[in-house]
DNA sequence: CCAGACGTTGTT
DNA sequence: GTCTGG
DNA sequence: CCAGACGTTGTT
DNA sequence: GTCTGG
């Protein structure tokens, strides 16, 4: 307590600021003041108020943590008042009481022990502590003893007398009652060390519940056995090693992790436990992982061979995606690894070397210096990785470990020393470390000298004196010097390098020069009198080359690599900037709008109005002519529904000609007709037209599509003068022959799909092969196109084309994601919902995507899909997670329709728009279902709800789970929407053939739910839009489109109004499913396939189940009263569960009662989306 | 005025 | 953000 | 909705 | 029991 109370006054600078240190202690007193009069106010209200209570208790535990030590007085008068509320009926007040206990333990010194000697407030608290320890509410029973723990500390006797209590608790089903308890009595007895052994046996014994109690108890043993040093025959290891069997992972964890730690643990004892930890390297939890391959790492130091067997799993890890798992792994394995694996394994470190932080590279190349001690032989290898190392970005620490390991393979390996040394030599030549180069420069003027080649070592050496700041420069020096002492032949050249150095700006580094100069000139006079005395002349022509490199050389520039300078480019400079950052973002830009901008072209040629939309513009132009030729002409084609329009650019390259009147003649092969031309009035001398021709696509054989037009560009040429542009007024007709134009299938296929989809898909129907692939450019006949495409798609007509209105003026949507799972699921079921979509399917040319979707519909646009990414297909879709969402359009854009619709993921569980936090999940109440009877007294609902954020839920169906009597279970069930499709899939058939089971999924009808939705904004990231699903009292939804589109259209719809359209619905159909679905981890085909009723060793339940079932099926009116829906008198048990209810009653309730009691039962659950993820 | 909550399910 | 309770 | 966790010490 | 994560 006092300790709280330091650090507090540290945190507010020790009190010094006298102001705020009034200011502070009126504020205590005054809360402090208050509380004894509200205590006494709660002691003699009755019956207790709990909010009063845990209001005040709170003011307690505030005052206490504050830090300010409540007067005895206080204290006393809050005891009692607590006593009181020890009987209160409301556990968390309870709770509260104790953890206020706890508290008030902390500074019982002050309060309890000075009060209990005169009082009989110890013995309250024993008595209530007792009860407590005993509290049938868990949480309170976990604070009564974590509050005993605590009292430990200032009455050691009283908690004693307390063991029996706390004996019993410590056998509680609750983990943290039996975790706390037991650590109670540990604490109680951790002096005696029989009683503990004897407490471990005889709660092990019959296995305890929780794992935290498993772990406190392992700790416990360990502790034991680490005391009675030696003998792992004792009845405690027994428990450590078969608490490797446990089936929590953190006891096993702890097991292994304790049998590693115990000193001198023999191989044998080791084996069981690094197994575990083995099996845990491939946990997909990444904190097991680490705590395996730390744990591994920790035993590769005492006993490497014990880790061996390991050595694959740790291999795996070292690609871990958690870079400290990986960095462990590596270490691990570097401690371990063989002789032979070190080549594979130093490959597979440098690829993820450069992923780590600093710290985490440190460590492997320490670990790899111990390798390098340990395996001599391979410093070679070593070695390099090391340079390759040195070479990469990294800080001090990093590049000091690796030079220090380096340094030490040098002096440890002659062989290595010449490379060693080169390669720092490269390294200090770019080095920003100081204290890194000077080492360095030591090591070498320590060892240069001594190699076979040390001339090699010197224009390194002196580009540190000529580049470098002084203590580098001064570290050259003397190394320098070093080779001169050593190296007689060497030593004037050397001298000649001094004799610069001494002119050094620095005084140390000239200072050692001219000491160094002096000695060795001195060296240097005493040898030439030696040779000359011995009349011997030295050649040293290689090193004379060496030296004179640097000694000729001007000393600004040596040999530096890196004074290259920048050139600048002129073009760079000249080019204005608006230039380059539009070459940066125009080709998206063009992109997008290209279609856009030959739509609009287009439409101004009044010859190709009532073409209906362009369907596709080819992507590249095609040249029709030679380059260097007199005239350049490039076709681009576009496709309408029935007609192709070519259109022709055109360039006339000689400058003593006009071209007028040019049009493109084209001839097809196929039953193509040419409707008519439009051309370019005038094309002078190299600048741009354009001419079109409009071309019918065949209408009696849609099939023969693949043509070749043979095309003639006709113009009429007048002669012009080149240097006046005078143009002569005679002119002459000519033609130039063109190359042939091909159309190709693809081209095609969105009018012939549109045709043929029908009689395509029963021809190809069958032979549906998932894995085939193709593309549209080895297509010869278009049922082949049309029938690969209906393959490839997996998908086949939703609607027969008499369904689709005659309008020609159609919306089209591209999809370009059809490929990404599930998005096609919903077009499909949403075609059928909508029922009035057409589809057609469109090909670029072969060269690009090969299929993409075009949906066209004649009523109502396919709404826009957004951010369908964030959209994630599963069987088992829980709250928190994504799903498609319908909501008008206007919700996005101010002045949309507000009839139209937009689908985006929302999240289910809405977040209030006012939410604080930064995570969702810190929302401390459920909004996963929306009451709809209560949905305009909620603020979370009715806000959204008021701003019409209404939006309908898009699913397959949703699960439910009906709780059985008498069994402990719950029965999961799948509800949906009666199917349309000629398979029944309602469970009564269970020959289901794979293949109407696709089909059934080709034509869902997805389930339309009511919900509200709210756009959320962290506060940090990007905002959420998170809806609630309206729930009623019995089957409800939007029964229809009308009731959809009026739900979302809060434009035009009133809340008043749309709030009427939550209709029952009666048509709703269901069959149980499988318990896969309770864990929403599962996600799988399983969730929603018809499975058996649970029926275990009770068929008298599965009887009336399936009476129930019938019941329901056949939909037989049961009469019954509006609010009495439970009770079935057909004696159907637990029927009362509301979504089975297919209440006759709606009709008559729906039209006349008031909305807040006409919404029956609900409707909720999770939604498994799409079926059949492709892959 | 400020402080504090803001919700569902089911069961007893 | 907006409502409720004190 | 269901499944599964829920904690402590001390040190930096 | 209560909360969080899926």
């Amino acid at each position: 307590m006092l300790k709280k109370f330091d650090k507090k006054d540290e945190e507010s600078g020790g009190g010094s600021n006298p102001l705020q240190h009034l200011e502070k202690s009126a504020v205590l007193q005054e809360a402090s003041s208050s509380t004894p009069v509200c205590l006494a106010r709660v002691f003699n209200e009755t019956p207790i108020n709990p909010r009063k209570c845990a209001h005040i208790l709170t003011k307690i535990l505030y005052l206490i943590n504050q830090g300010e030590h409540l007067g005895t007085t206080e204290a006393t008068e809050a005891f009692f008042a607590m006593t009181k509320l020890f009987q209160s009926n409301d556990p968390t007040l309870r709770r509260m009481c104790y953890l206020t206990i706890k508290e008030m333990s902390c500074i019982a010194e002050d309060v309890i022990i000075v009060t209990s000697r005169q009082s009989t407030m110890l013995q309250a608290v024993e008595r209530y502590m007792k009860q407590a320890i005993v509290d049938k509410v868990p949480s309170v029973s976990s604070s009564a003893l974590v509050s005993s723990l605590h009292l430990l500390k200032c009455s050691f006797d009283v908690v004693k007398r307390w063991v029996n209590e706390a004996q019993e608790a410590a056998s509680s089903d609750n983990i943290m009652v039996q975790y706390h308890a037991l650590g109670l009595l540990y604490h109680v007895r951790k002096n005696d060390r029989l009683a503990v052994s004897k407490m471990i046996s005889k709660f092990t014994r019959h296995g305890l519940k929780s794992p935290f109690a498993y772990c406190m108890m392992i700790r416990v043993a360990s502790k034991q056995l680490e005391e009675e040093d030696g003998s792992r025959d004792s009845p405690l290891f027994d428990f450590i090693e078969s608490c490797l069997r446990n089936k929590h992972e953190m006891v096993v964890y702890e097991a292994a992790s304790a049998i590693v730690n115990l000193p001198g643990c023999s191989a044998k004892e080791l084996a069981p436990a690094v197994s575990v930890l083995q099996l845990f390297c491939s946990s997909p939890k990444a904190a097991l992982r680490y705590a395996a391959v730390r744990t591994l790492n920790k035993v590769a130091m005492k006993h490497p061979s014990a880790v061996t067997a390991c050595n694959l799993d740790l291999e795996n890890l070292v690609t871990d995606s958690n870079r400290s798992i990986a960095t462990l792994a590596i270490t691990t394995l570097l401690k371990t690894g063989s002789e032979s694996s070190i080549d594979r394994l130093m490959k597979q470190i440098s690829s993820f070397m450069s992923e780590i932080s600093d710290e985490f590279k440190v460590v492997v190349v320490q670990a790899i210096s111990a390798l390098c001690q340990k395996y001599p032989r391979k410093h070679a290898v070593l070695m390099n990785f090391l340079f390759t190392m040195l070479r990469e970005e990294g800080g001090f620490e990093y590049k000091r470990a690796i030079v220090d390991c380096i340094i030490s393979i040098i002096e440890e390996n002659s062989e290595s020393k010449e490379t060693g040394l080169s390669h720092l030599c490269e390294f200090i030549e770019d080095c920003e470390f100081t204290v890194l180069a000077t080492r360095i420069l030591h090591l070498l003027g320590q060892e240069g000298p001594k190699t076979n080649n040390p001339s090699k070592y010197i224009r390194f050496i002196y580009n540190r004196v000529v580049l470098e700041h002084e203590e580098v420069r001064a570290g050259a020096v003397s190394a320098l010097a070093k080779f001169g002492a050593q190296n007689e032949e060497m030593l004037p050249s050397i001298l000649v390098l001094l004799k610069r150095c001494v002119m050094d700006d620095d005084n140390e580094v000239r200072d050692r020069a001219t000491f160094y100069l002096n000695v060795l000139e001195q060296k240097q006079k005493a040898l030439n009198a030696g040779y000359i005395l011995n009349g011997l002349t030295v050649s040293i022509p290689g090193l004379e080359r060496a030296l004179q490199q640097y000694t000729l050389e001007p000393s600004e520039k040596p040999f530096d690599l890196k004074s290259v300078p920048l050139a600048t480019t002129p073009m760079a400079e000249q080019r204005p900037e608006s230039t380059a950052t539009a070459t940066v973002k125009q080709p998206e830009k063009v992109a997008a709008t290209r279609q856009e901008i030959f739509q609009e072209q287009l439409a101004a040629v009044p010859e190709f109005q009532g073409l209906g939309p362009l369907f596709k513009s080819s992507p590249e132009p095609v040249a029709l002519t030679e380059s260097e030729t007199e005239y350049v002409i490039r076709c681009t084609k576009h496709t309408f529904s029935d007609h192709l329009v070519f259109q022709f650019d055109c360039t006339n390259t000689l400058n003593d000609q006009t071209l007028e009147n040019v049009t493109v003649q084209m001839e097809p092969t196929e039953a193509y007709e040419v409707l008519s031309y439009v051309p370019a009035r005038s094309l002078p001398y190299n600048q741009p037209g354009t001419c079109y021709t409009l071309v019918a696509l065949p209408k009696e054989d849609p099939t023969a599509v693949a043509c070749t037009f043979s095309c003639v560009m006709k113009f009429t040429v007048k002669d012009c003068d080149p240097n006046t542009g005078e143009i002569d007024e005679e002119g002459y007709e000519d033609e130039y022959v063109l190359e042939d134009l091909e159309v190709t299938v693809a081209d095609h296929i969105q009018k012939v799909m549109k045709v043929n989809f029908e009689a395509a898909w029963d021809e190809v129907g069958d032979e549906f092969e998932k894995e085939e692939t193709f593309t549209l450019s080895t297509v010869k006949t278009l049922e082949e196109a049309v029938g690969n495409i209906v393959k490839f798609l997996g998908m086949h007509p939703c609607e027969r084309s008499d369904k689709v209105p005659e309008n020609k003026n159609t919306h089209t949507l591209l999809l370009a994601g059809v490929f990404r799972g599930g998005h096609d699921i919903l077009v499909r079921s949403r075609l059928l919902l909508l029922d009035t979509v057409t589809m057609q399917v469109t090909a670029r040319s072969s060269e690009e995507l090969p299929v993409d979707i075009i949906l066209a519909s004649g009523r109502q646009r396919l709404p826009e899909w957004r951010d369908p990414d964030k959209y994630c297909p599963s069987y088992n879709k829980s709250p928190q997670s994504s799903s498609p969402v319908l909501l008008s359009r206007q919700h996005f854009e101010k002045g949309a329709d507000s009839s139209e619709q937009v689908i985006i993921p929302m999240r289910w569980g809405l977040v209030p728009s006012w939410f604080k936090e930064s995570d969702p999940s810190k929302l401390q109440f459920n909004t996963t279902n929306c009451r709809s009877d209560t949905i305009l007294e909620k603020q979370s609902f009715k806000v959204p709800l008021g701003k019409g954020r209404r939006c309908v839920v898009l699913a397959d169906g949703f699960y439910e789970w009906q709780r059985c009597q008498g069994r402990n279970q719950r029965q999961p069930y799948f509800i949906y929407f009666p199917q349309i499709s000629t398979e029944k899939s309602a469970g009564n058939d269970a020959s289901d053939s794979p293949d109407s089971k696709e089909k059934v999924w080709d034509n869902w009808r997805l389930l339309t739910m009511a919900g509200i939705f709210d756009c959320w904004e962290p506060p940090e990231g990007e905002r959420l839009y998170s809806y609630s699903i309206i729930t009623v009292d019995s089957c409800k939804g939007l029964n229809g489109e009308e009731a959809v589109s009026k739900w979302l259209d809060f434009g035009e719809v009133t809340t008043q109004e749309a709030l009427k359209l939550i209709h029952p619905i009666d048509n709703i159909t269901f069959h149980p499913v499988s318990q896969v679905v309770n864990n929403s981890r599962n996600n799988t085909p399983e969730c929603l396939a018809p499975a058996d009723l649970v029926t275990k060793k009770e068929p008298k339940t599965s009887g009336s189940s399936q009476r129930m079932m019938q019941w329901l099926a056949t939909k037989s009116p049961k009469k019954e009263a509006p609010g009495s829906p439970k009770k079935d008198e057909s004696g159907v048990p637990q029927w009362s569960s509301q979504f089975l209810q297919k209440s006759p009653l709606p009709a008559k309730r729906g039209a006349t009662s008031s909305l807040l009691e006409r919404w029956l039962k609900q409707e909720k659950e999770d939604e498994p989306m799409a079926k059949r993820p492709h892959s």
